[in-house]
DNA sequence: GTCTATAGTTGGATAGAC
DNA sequence: GTCTATCCAACTATAGAC
């Protein structure tokens, strides 16, 4: 009895599999045998529905940044600050709010950061894979500029520098702190630090 | 004509070879087959002196981490600003001439810059590499306190806050804007941005 | 002690079945 | 169009030669 099933179908199942691989053992840990493995599919069907391996992992990494930019649009975000909290925190206070709010996100999906910092290293090194790097950035930069232009309003400040140079540099922030946290688990710090960080956005912003 | 050498050597031999494989096309190239034909020994050899791939690998990072840390003693460090013109410049200025001084190594190390953070996440995955990353972090961190206590010294200042602390903002920005650098090699924007994190540490300071 | 020839495993891709 | 049985290449590790 198989299981007839489009083939658009089937590279949804397999890509699901392939990132639930590559979140538990690593990228490298990715082989079409495992793939198949973990999706209960015979081994030929997915070469069959990518072609290659390369072109699966192509199809991965295509997903990640895809959740990415879907999971950004269904947070309520750290940016709710009531507009009275606001008035009082000031804007250091609705800019530390911001980044730890993004902060927690990631603390939340460390196996997943991992996977995106290999997925980097990975398109770096791969021919096939050079846009997806620079799309990573793209959409994480654009959902860190959306945040910080709302904090910025909620708490009645106007940036002093372009929204996207800000944003570049939290997200310098976020990645530095990310990749040490992975290592030394240390929360604490990375949070102070992203809290001086703050600090530094805020002097980039003027009364409206 | 077997040339026969002491395991050290071979040891040594190989672990370069490794290495300018891993820089030139990432760890996950890696093999032991490539690591012989690289040092032109035969296959079975490179087993025999480590006994296993594992084993190699651990050597390779281990190896970069002690080049980390040589590398940082014969340079003459961007931190060798004379003392009258630290006096012109400013803390402020200094500190950006020791970040700029920083940030001229790594661009001038791209493919070095990406293998260090391909071991990183690797040590990350691999129960047998646990150390290596937090070695890589307290000799990176050594390196950059080590720099920063000068920089201080040198403008007349004193830091306000634990040293570590410091260190630890200046590589947090290192990191993410080399990760970053990696993707679009925008060394002006790079730049920019660690000037203005000098700008931070330098409100770390008071006067002496 | 140093090294090589070879075994045995795991990998990706494809010819062809349904 | 969907899927599988099979092939062949590449890998690591070891038994044994020198």
């Amino acid at each position: 009895m198989r299981a007839y099933r489009p083939i658009a179908d089937r590279r949804r199942q397999l890509v699901e599999a392939g990132l639930a691989i590559a979140e538990r053992d690593g990228v490298a840990a990715v082989t079409v045998r495992r793939v198949a493995g973990e999706a209960g599919v015979s081994l030929g069907l997915v070469s069959y529905c990518f072609g290659s391996k390369e072109e699966l992992i192509l199809a991965m990494a295509t997903r990640i940044v895809e959740e990415l930019a879907e999971h950004s649009g269904s947070e309520p975000g750290p940016d709710s600050t009531g507009d009275e909290i606001a008035r009082i925190v000031g804007i250091g206070g609705v800019l530390r709010g911001v980044l730890a709010g993004m902060w927690a996100q990631i603390e939340r999906t460390p196996r997943r950061q991992l996977l995106t910092y290999e997925i980097t290293t990975l398109a770096l090194r791969e021919s096939g894979l050079e846009d997806v790097a620079r799309r990573q950035y793209q959409v994480t930069l654009g959902i860190a500029s959306a945040v910080l232009d709302r904090a910025a309003r909620t708490a009645g400040v106007t940036w002093t520098r372009e929204l996207d140079e800000v944003a570049s540099i939290a997200m310098m922030a976020l990645d530095g702190a990310t990749l040490r946290w992975l290592v030394d688990h240390d929360s604490e710090s990375a949070l102070a630090r992203l809290g001086d960080v703050a600090d530094l956005l805020s002097t980039m912003t003027s009364p409206a």
